[in-house]
DNA sequence: GGCCATTCGTT
DNA sequence: GACGTACGAATGGCCT
C-alpha cells in the first residue's frame, strides 16, 4: 500500500505523430543551417528531436509511442483516390531524414511504430484509446487536426502554433472556444469544410462557421443531412449539391481506433539510450555537444545501467586578464601559475623506439591536461612566411598576453617553452611551431594538440581550425568575420566589447583551447587513441614541421622551359581544333565542347555525366575518337582536344608550381595536412606536391625540375613496394600471400602462378597484370563489375579470377569479411596501431551509402596501417639523420615515397639509414622492402 | 567574391 | 542503377 503523502496520479502517455511533426520542423527550420558537411540535411531530425525532448521535459511522460505513415496507399485511397492528390510528395531532404529518425528513436531507447495499410494517424488512435483504458492521461503530439476527435477528458493534443515550438494544450474546452463544437463532432465540422491539405474538398463557401453553425442547430452531421432541404440560400444548396462527397469524407477522417499493433502500454517505456549507437549516429549527423547532452540527459532517465554518463563539458573559464610590466613580471607570472610536469609521469623517451615499447606506456592524459597550461599564438602558420603577432598563455585562472618578439619577453618565453613543454596543449602544434620559429623560438614537444586530438577522436570530422573544432565539440561558436546570426548558437561572451582588442582576442582563443584540451582528453582515452597522439602525430607534426620550413628546391630555368614546351603545344593543338569545328571555342569548357561534339558534329549521345549533361571526360572522348571515321573533322577535332587537355593540364601544373616558388629562397614550400584524410594519411596543399605527374613520360619530366638545392648533390627517392598488400598479408594471418612476400621473387608474378595453378615462368604478362590488378582492387573493395571494367574482360572472366584468387588466399577472403563485420558489430575500423575510422553508414537503410560505407571499412585499416608506418618511418628517419648529424633532410612524403635532399658525402650512410628507419619502422609477418634510387633530380631518382 | 560541377593529377 | 580508396586544384559558369 502506498502510504506517501503525494496522492496517486495517473501515468501519462505521450503519443507523436511523427511524420507531421518530422514536416513541422522541416519547414520550420532552415535546411542551409542545419546540414552536414556532405549535404545531408538534418533540420528535420534536429527539429524533432529537440521538440520531443522539450515535450518530455515539460510533460514528464511514462510512456511514449511514435506513430509513422508507411509508404504505399491505405484504405482511404480506396474511398477516395484524390486523398492527399494535391499534397506535394514530401521533399527528397526531407525523406531521407525520415529513416534516420526513425534511427535516432531506436538509439535513444524511444518506441516507434507503424502500420502498413494505415497511416500513423490510425496508429495514434489506437494508442491513444489504449492509454485511456489502461488509465493514463494522454498527450498528442500531433500537427494533424483530424487528431482532435480523439479529445476528451483524458485526451490532449499538443499542436503546434504558427511558431513551431509553441505548443498549444488543445482540450475539449479549447476545441469548443475554437470551433464552437464538441471535439467529437470536430470530425462532422471537417467533412463539411473539407481539407485543404489533403486534398479533401468541402461544401463550397462553407468553412468553420457555417459548419458549426449547422452542427449546433441540428446536433451532428447525419441530422444535418437529414434536414439538408430544410436549409436555404446558396450554402444550402451547395451542401445538397455535394452530400455524397460530404459523408465519404467524413468516413474518411474517422480515425480508427482499435488496430492490433502488437504492443502494451509496457512497451512504451522509454529511459534507456544505447549509447554506442546514439554516438555513432549523432557523429554522423555531426550534432553540437550541447544538443547530445541535453537530448541525452533527456532520454536517458533509467536509473540503472547508464554506464557512460555524457561528459561534461567544461565550461570555458574567463580568465583573469594579468597585465605584464617587464620580464620580471613574467617570469614571476609563470612561476606562479604555469605547471610544471608532473615529474611522476612517466613521459617517453624520444629516443625510445616507437614499437618496441609501445604497449608499455601510458595511455592515459586526461589528468594531465587538465594541470596543463595552454599557448595560443596569433599569427600566420604558412611555411615560408610565417609570423607571429601576439601570444596568450591560460595558466590557471590566470591569463597574460604580449608580443612574443617583444625583447622584453622573448628570452622568458624561450625559457618558458623550453622547461614547460611537456606540460603544454595548444591546438595546432605544427602550426605554433612555425609562428614560434618567425619569432626565432623553438618548443620542445607538447603535451596535448586539440586539433590532432580531434582528428584522432573522430577522422572524418571535416575543420581543422579552432573555430571549427570549438563548434563540433563544444558546440560554442566563436565569430569568425560573419554578420550573419546563426539560428541557435551562442555568442562568445566575453568578445562584445573586446573586439578589437588583439591580446583579448588572443586570450578568448587560448581559453577555448583550453577547454577544448579538458573536453578531448578524456574522450581521446575513452577511445584509446592517446598513444597515438602521443608516440605517432606529435613526433610527425614536428618531422612535417621541419620539411615544410626547408621546402623543396625547384630549377625555375628548368620549369620555364617546360611550362613554353607544353603551352607552345597546348596553343598548337587549340588551333587545330578550332579550324576543325569551324569556330573559336573554349576548349577548357565542357559545356561548349558539349554544343560542338553532340549538336554540332552530330556524334553519338555517349554516357551521360552525374547531372544530365553528356560527359566530355578524356575516356568519353577516347572513345569518340577512336569510332570517329578516320581524316573526318571530328576525328581531327577529337585528336587536337585530347592532346590539349593533356598538355594544357601539364602547362597549368607547371605555372602553379612556378607560381609557389618563394622568392625568399627559391624553394616551394607546401604545406602537409595532417587532419584532413579520414585514413591517416597526410595531404599536401598550396601547392599540392603529392600529385605531381609521373604516370605518363611527358608529365613525369615535370619532376625534373624539382632539384637538391644549394649545398646538396643529389635527391634519394625511397619507396615501399606493395606496403598494402603486405599489410594484408600481415593482417590476414594468409600463408601463402606471407610465403610469395618472403620468397622474394617477383611477387605478382609468383601470386599469379598460384592463381592459375602454372609454373612461374609460364606466367603471361596479361596473367600477371590481371592477377596484379585483383590484388590491390581487393584492399579497395574492388567489384568483379569494376574489375572487368578495368581489365577490359567480361564479368564472367572476372568473377571466376576472383573465386580463383580466393581459393588460393582464403585466409584473405575471411579476413576482408571479418573486417567489415567487425566493423558493423563495433561501429568502427582499426589500424595496426589502432588508429580508429567510424562507419555509421554501414547499417544505413541506402544501399548506396551502405556499400561505399563498406568499402571504406575494407580500405581504411589497410590504408591506415600504411599511413602510420610511413608516418614512424619519417619520424625514424628524421632522427636517424639528425642524430648522425648528417646534413641531408627529408623534403617530401608522397604516401608511400620519402624525397631526401642528400648532401655531399653522405650518399651511402643516408640511403642506409632511410632505408632501414623504413624496412623497420614495424615487424610484419612479411618484410618491408624499400627500394631507393639517386639522382640529381627528382625524376632521375626514380628507379 | 562565393559556390558548384566538371575534369584530372597523384597513391 | 551503380559499380576502387584517399585526396587537391584549376576551370567555367552561375549566383549574389
Amino acid at each position: 500500500m502506498d502510504h506517501s503523502a503525494t496522492p496517486q496520479t495517473h501515468p501519462t502517455l505521450l503519443v507523436v505523430d511523427g511524420h507531421s511533426l518530422a514536416f513541422r520542423a522541416f519547414y520550420a527550420l532552415p535546411v542551409d543551417n542545419f546540414s552536414t558537411k556532405d549535404g545531408q540535411a538534418t533540420n528535420a531530425v534536429y527539429g524533432f528531436l529537440t521538440m520531443l525532448s522539450q515535450v518530455i521535459e515539460t510533460e514528464k511522460p511514462d510512456h511514449i509511442g511514435i506513430a509513422f505513415d508507411v509508404k504505399g496507399g491505405t484504405f482511404r485511397n480506396e474511398l477516395l483516390t484524390q486523398y492527399k492528390g494535391t499534397r506535394e510528395a514530401a521533399p527528397e531532404e526531407l525523406l531521407t531524414q525520415l529513416p534516420l529518425i526513425q534511427q535516432a528513436l531506436t538509439a535513444l531507447g524511444v518506441r516507434w511504430i507503424e502500420k502498413p495499410g494505415y497511416e500513423g494517424d490510425d496508429v495514434i488512435a489506437t494508442l491513444a484509446t489504449m492509454g485511456e483504458h489502461d488509465g493514463c492521461r494522454v498527450l498528442v503530439l500531433s500537427g494533424d487536426r483530424d487528431s482532435f476527435q480523439l479529445i476528451d477528458d483524458d485526451v490532449t493534443v499538443l499542436y503546434p502554433g504558427y511558431h513551431f515550438k509553441d505548443l498549444k494544450h488543445m482540450d475539449p474546452a479549447a476545441v469548443e472556444a475554437k470551433y464552437h463544437v464538441t471535439p467529437g463532432q470536430y470530425p462532422d465540422l471537417a467533412a463539411l469544410r473539407g481539407e485543404t491539405s489533403d486534398n479533401i474538398p468541402g461544401v463550397p463557401g462553407v468553412g468553420d462557421g457555417f459548419a458549426a453553425k449547422w452542427i449546433n442547430q441540428y446536433g451532428s452531421l447525419d441530422a444535418i443531412i437529414e434536414h439538408a432541404d430544410e436549409i436555404g440560400g446558396k450554402k444550402g444548396e451547395a451542401l445538397r449539391d455535394n452530400i455524397d462527397q460530404v459523408r465519404l469524407n467524413r468516413r474518411v477522417n474517422a480515425l480508427v481506433r482499435d488496430l492490433d499493433l502488437g504492443v502494451t502500454i509496457d512497451d512504451l517505456d522509454y529511459g534507456r539510450v544505447d549509447a554506442d549507437l546514439t554516438e555513432r549516429l549523432f557523429n554522423e549527423l555531426q550534432f553540437g555537444e550541447r544538443t547530445r547532452t541535453k537530448l541525452l540527459t533527456t532520454f536517458n532517465t533509467a536509473p540503472d545501467d547508464t554506464p557512460t554518463p555524457a561528459p561534461a563539458i567544461p565550461t570555458i573559464i574567463e580568465p583573469l586578464v594579468d597585465a605584464l610590466t617587464d620580464t620580471a613580471s613574467l617570469t614571476m607570472w609563470i612561476e606562479q601559475y604555469c605547471p610544471p610536469a608532473d615529474p611522476t609521469e612517466e613521459r617517453p623517451d624520444p629516443t625510445l623506439d616507437i614499437t618496441a615499447e609501445y604497449d608499455h606506456q601510458s595511455t592515459q592524459c586526461a589528468d594531465a591536461v587538465r594541470r596543463s597550461w595552454t599557448l595560443y599564438i596569433d599569427g600566420d602558420a604558412k611555411p615560408g612566411h610565417a609570423s607571429a603577432h601576439m601570444a596568450a598563455i591560460i595558466a590557471g585562472a590566470h591569463a597574460v598576453a604580449f608580443d612574443p618578439a617583444d625583447p622584453r619577453y622573448h628570452d622568458t618565453l624561450r625559457t618558458l617553452l623550453d622547461t614547460h613543454a611537456d606540460s603544454l596543449s595548444v591546438h595546432g602544434y605544427k602550426e605554433h611551431l612555425h609562428m614560434l620559429a618567425a619569432a626565432d623560438l623553438t618548443c620542445p614537444t607538447v603535451l596535448f594538440d586539440t586539433n590532432l586530438a580531434g582528428y584522432l577522436i573522430d577522422p572524418d570530422f571535416q575543420g581543422g581550425s579552432l573555430e571549427e573544432c570549438a563548434a563540433h565539440f563544444l558546440d560554442i561558436h566563436l565569430d569568425d568575420h560573419d554578420d550573419t546570426p546563426k539560428q541557435g548558437t551562442l555568442g562568445f561572451e566575453d568578445n562584445d566589447d573586446q573586439d578589437d582588442d588583439p591580446a583579448q582576442r588572443c586570450i578568448d582563443h587560448a581559453a577555448v583551447v583550453a577547454a577544448l584540451a579538458r573536453r578531448l582528453a578524456p574522450e581521446l582515452e575513452r577511445r584509446e587513441q592517446y598513444p597515438l597522439l602521443r608516440d605517432i602525430e606529435l613526433p610527425t607534426s614536428r618531422v612535417l614541421f621541419h620539411m615544410e620550413r626547408t621546402g623543396a628546391s625547384v630549377d625555375r630555368a628548368r620549369l620555364d622551359e617546360l611550362h613554353t614546351q607544353f603551352a607552345d603545344e597546348s596553343a598548337q593543338m587549340e588551333a587545330i581544333a578550332e579550324s576543325a569545328a569551324g569556330r573559336s571555342i573554349n576548349l577548357q569548357s565542357p559545356k561548349q565542347l558539349g554544343v560542338v561534339l553532340f549538336e554540332e558534329m552530330g556524334l553519338k549521345p555517349t554516357k551521360k555525366t552525374k547531372k544530365g549533361a553528356y560527359t566530355t571526360n578524356a575516356a568519353a572522348l577516347q572513345t569518340l575518337y577512336a569510332t570517329s571515321e578516320e581524316g573526318s573533322k571530328a576525328n581531327e577535332f577529337l585528336g587536337a582536344l585530347l592532346r590539349h587537355r593533356e598538355t594544357n593540364k601539364l602547362k597549368q601544373i607547371v605555372e602553379t608550381l612556378i607560381d609557389a616558388i618563394n622568392p625568399k629562397d627559391g624553394r616551394i614550400h607546401t604545406t602537409f595536412t595532417q587532419t584532413v584524410t579520414a585514413t591517416g594519411r597526410l595531404s599536401s596543399v598550396d601547392p599540392n606536391l603529392q600529385n605531381i605527374p609521373n604516370r605518363n613520360a611527358d608529365g613525369r619530366e615535370i619532376r625534373s625540375g624539382f632539384v637538391p638545392g644549394e649545398g646538396f648533390v643529389d635527391l634519394l627517392s625511397a619507396d615501399y613496394s606493395q606496403v598494402e598488400l603486405r599489410i594484408m598479408a600481415d593482417l590476414s594471418g594468409d600463408e601463402a600471400l606471407i610465403e610469395a612476400f618472403r620468397s622474394g621473387a617477383d611477387f605478382h608474378r609468383y601470386v599469379a602462378s598460384l592463381v592459375f595453378g602454372i609454373p612461374v615462368d609460364e606466367v603471361t604478362p596479361d596473367e600477371r597484370s590481371r592477377v596484379k590488378a585483383m590484388s590491390y582492387g581487393l584492399a579497395y573493395g574492388l567489384s568483379t563489375y569494376g574489375l572487368s571494367k578495368q581489365l577490359g574482360i567480361s564479368n564472367g572472366e572476372a568473377t571466376k579470377l576472383r573465386d580463383q584468387y580466393f581459393e588460393t588466399f582464403g585466409k584473405v577472403h575471411d579476413y576482408l569479411e571479418s573486417l567489415v563485420a567487425d566493423a558493423r558489430r563495433t561501429g568502427y575500423t582499426e589500424t595496426i596501431f589502432g588508429r580508429r575510422r567510424y562507419f555509421p553508414d554501414l547499417n544505413s537503410p541506402n544501399r548506396q551509402r551502405r556499400d561505399a560505407a563498406e568499402r571504406g571499412a575494407l580500405n581504411a585499416p589497410i590504408q591506415g596501417s600504411a599511413a602510420d608506418i610511413m608516418k614512424i618511418a619519417m619520424i625514424r628517419a628524421d632522427r636517424a639523420l639528425r642524430d648522425a648529424k648528417l646534413a641531408s633532410r627529408i623534403v617530401l612524403q608522397i604516401h608511400d615515397e620519402l624525397v631526401v635532399e642528400l648532401a655531399a658525402g653522405e650518399v651511402d650512410e643516408v640511403i642506409a639509414l632511410v632505408k632501414d628507419a623504413m624496412e623497420h619502422a614495424v615487424d610484419l609477418a612479411v618484410p618491408l622492402d624499400v627500394s631507393t634510387g639517386v639522382g640529381t633530380d627528382w625524376q632521375r631518382a626514380a628507379h
